[in-house]
DNA sequence: ACATCTAGTTACCCGTGGGTATAGAGGGTA
DNA sequence: TACCCTCTATACCCACGGGTAACTAGATGT
């Protein structure tokens, strides 16, 4: 008894085989992302060499040549996560209930909180020009499918009259850039160290767009 | 009489001396900006190198070196000229008459124009990480003087009861952030091409701002 | 024990593109 | 005639960084 029982109260330890494994290698991969995403995001895709990124982790480039085929995938990989959240907004806000107008600012606040994080900055700090030719024609679809769903809401609340167009056609088109340009550029502009929180500055700027300019 | 007389009826004609050859260089210089900005906004920045502009302009690139000392320069005179652009907007709208209202109403448009036309976009286009140390500090110098006349028009609009706010304090800021970003997006998806003209898209997105989204 | 797979290393290659050295052609000036 | 100043070209340099080759150490699986 006071030696230890080999078979029960097994130490469960390490090198636990292939699952546990790729997970490890999947936990790698994020890092490598996280790291990469922060770098592009302060210093600018160009300026950052996978050397940085690599000296960061305390690896070599060889060893992110390991995890990645390219820099440009790993790029692509970023914006990706970022519009990936982007469309679970959208979805999420398509699919809840309440008038157009409810659901587009349930969809604003997402949107512009994503805005805030890491990836979401990412996506609207990359230019499609920094992709190459296949990767860029993937990012402009993934943004082109995000801004159908935004302009759809929004053609929901024209049409439920929960939201009010200024009169002409186009409309909603037009909406959608309004927001979606008021909302992607927290991304350049947001300062975490500033005195105001995220979830103000998101609230502040979904009520002006909201509320508009003109006195009522 | 037949013969023409030497001094009167002047043939007027070329190698003007000094100034008219300054004048030429200063053509020069503009094609060079021009061209560049092109080629800055359609590819970016790093995808454009500067034999792409020379051979554009059917010279080489050590020409362009004899006009512009690098290509850092190039591209902040580009931004530059943007930059002024705007900055004579918002100072035409903070000299002209009426109502706060009546001159942001008058800025946003003048504005988002701007934004329509080479120069601007490369100001939207153009993240500051492009810039060395120098040209960057510049660069944000101006966008902040800028962004400030925009914020004192509305303020004044604030104070004059002409421009609702949305309740609490900080809102000046938040306002001069959302209709910066959604009349600089119009940069990134304004199509010259396309059905609308620049002049219908501007009055659309200054419309929706003002009008904002809650029906009245 | 033996081949194998994974994760990482050191050392290297090489294309691209910003920037320069140098020379020549043409006109302006003395 | 001689000098110089402006503009342009040819030919070149070289740093940077993406990407690869080849090797090692350890764990795995048979």
């Amino acid at each position: 008894m006071p030696q230890a029982q080999p078979a029960q109260d097994q130490v469960p330890s390490p090198w636990g085989s292939r699952a546990e494994r790729e997970a490890e290698r999947a936990e790698k991969r994020q890092a490598v992302l996280l790291t990469a995403v922060r770098f592009f995001n302060a210093k600018g895709f160009h300026a950052t060499s996978l050397a940085d990124v690599a000296q960061a982790l305390k690896v070599t480039k060889p060893t992110i040549y390991h995890y990645f085929p390219s820099k440009d995938d790993i790029l692509f990989e970023c914006v990706r996560l970022g519009l990936d959240a982007l469309r679970d907004a959208a979805q999420r806000a398509a699919d809840q209930g309440g008038s157009g107008r409810d659901r587009l600012r349930a969809l604003m606040v997402e949107y512009g909180l994503i805005m805030t994080r890491d990836f979401g900055k990412c996506v609207t700090l990359t230019s499609d020009d920094l992709l190459g030719e296949a990767s860029r024609a993937k990012f402009r679809a993934l943004k082109r499918e995000i801004h159908e769903m935004l302009q759809s809401v929004i053609e929901d609340g024209l049409r439920d009259g929960s939201i009010s167009g200024s009169g002409a056609g186009q409309d909603a088109r037009i909406i959608a850039f309004t927001i979606a340009g008021a909302l992607n550029w927290i991304a350049r502009w947001f300062d975490p160290q500033g005195d105001q929180s995220a979830d103000q500055i998101v609230e502040a700027t979904v009520d002006s767009l909201m509320a508009g300019l003109m006195p009522r």
